[in-house]
DNA sequence: GTTAATCTAAAACGTTCGTTTAGAACGACT
DNA sequence: AGTCGTTCTAAACGAACGTTTTAGATTAAC
């Protein structure tokens, strides 16, 4: 009688190996289309083909299967911005550009993009859809999963910008993450355009992180008084 | 015996003369508060000190109030965006600065904060808190009520930016309505914090201005490439 | 074969939703 | 006075919601 017990966890066997993956899938798609109040248990569980209380058994309320779906997207989100921020220190040395950083922490959404349109599922961005969503719960669930890469990415940043501060920069860094998902939630009104050519969204990439890389250097060093005029008022 | 009607229309009487405004009140600060699907008809009029069916006497539907409730706002925004524009026209002549458009944008929110904080009302922009709200119905209000003025300042910017196209600025404020809306979001999550100074808001808008001339410009005059390296991949 | 654990379907539970219905209270007019 | 149209209330309607319950199916271990 060995100390260990026998099998006790783990077991995933196979009723229906996948049923809580599927779950997962149709809960991703269907809070990107809706948003979470506007969809139903019964919606995402039909859209996965299986029954209510597959979803509760597996995810135990509505909100823990949002809770999943988000965190699944959000890491391998977070993943690809930290390989890419690495990727870029590996190749500029320690001291990065801002459009490095902007690139690395943006990208990735743009990569997904092209990889949803690849399989023709028109829907990218749980974590972008559901950023304004004003649902305290939907709210701390977010703070959860973004926090700590978010905050490797202002340390970047800050060193990225001689003479920033934290809180500057995360301010500056805030109007890029509004930028984007502004740009996302387009991305869903609009429906594909046939017309769209295929390096279309790598040009969109290039423009947001143009104005973004601008935005940020005026930001943290302020107003450049370039232009003619003051600012009114 | 003349051909004009008793009274017909107008003739507001008085049962209690204000309902509509206290329904059209509440729901403004319900549905900025919580989106249009998780504000329900019961806490609306709850709020508003009346019944269900008063409302719908009223307005006919939850959707119509919704609509009632963003244009109410909406034609006050852009009412004073189009003022301050025209102000700015007046005093820098027709080609103006990107900044003073900008400026005249943007302001305007700022200041409805300002206003409602006088109130101690902590809840800014039904019409910015909807505005990533998936639902197509939501969609089309936003448009219809928006899109006229939006025109209005894409032209003006054309003409503050020599060489610059229409989508390419169109493109461009939507970056900046992308900034605006995220920003507001985070003042209904934050319920006022107390050191928060008098002019912060103030300081804020500067910022955001900063950072939105900045990547307006760089946006259609194209990258500076001031920085010391080219973005990688 | 039996037992226990895992997984799922079908049905029901209680609640809340937006909307409708029937009628009362009121002001204006004849 | 009586009538009419407007404004509003109280109650009810049917549908949809998230969740729970009950029971049945499938698998793994003994």
């Amino acid at each position: 009688m060995s100390i260990e017990p026998r099998i006790e966890e783990k077991a995933p066997s196979s009723y229906s190996p996948d049923t809580k993956e599927r779950l997962l899938d149709a809960a991703i798609r269907v809070f990107s289309k809706k948003g979470f109040q506007a969809s139903s248990m019964r919606i995402i569980t039909r859209e996965a083909g299986t029954s209510l209380s597959a979803a509760n058994y597996h995810f135990g309320s509505k909100e823990e299967l949002l809770r999943a779906a988000l965190r699944s997207r959000a890491d391998v989100l977070n993943q690809r911005r930290l390989d890419l921020l690495d990727q870029a220190i590996e190749a500029e040395g320690e001291s990065l550009s801002v459009e490095a950083v902007l690139d690395a922490f943006v990208r990735p959404i743009f990569e997904r993009k092209a990889e949803m349109k690849a399989r023709s599922q028109a829907t990218p961005g749980v974590a972008m859809r559901l950023y304004l969503d004003p649902e305290v719960a939907i709210s701390r669930i977010r703070h959860e999963v973004f926090e700590s890469t978010n905050q490797r990415f202002v340390e970047v940043m800050v060193s990225a910008l001689p003479g920033s501060t934290e809180s500057t920069v995360a301010e500056a860094m805030g109007f890029v993450v509004g930028m984007v998902v502004y740009t996302v939630s387009q991305w869903n009104e609009a429906e594909e355009q046939p017309d769209e050519h295929e390096d279309d969204a790598s040009r969109q990439l290039e423009r947001v992180l143009d104005f973004a890389a601008a935005g940020v250097r005026a930001f943290v060093i302020g107003p450049s008084d370039s232009s003619s005029s003051g600012r009114g008022n």
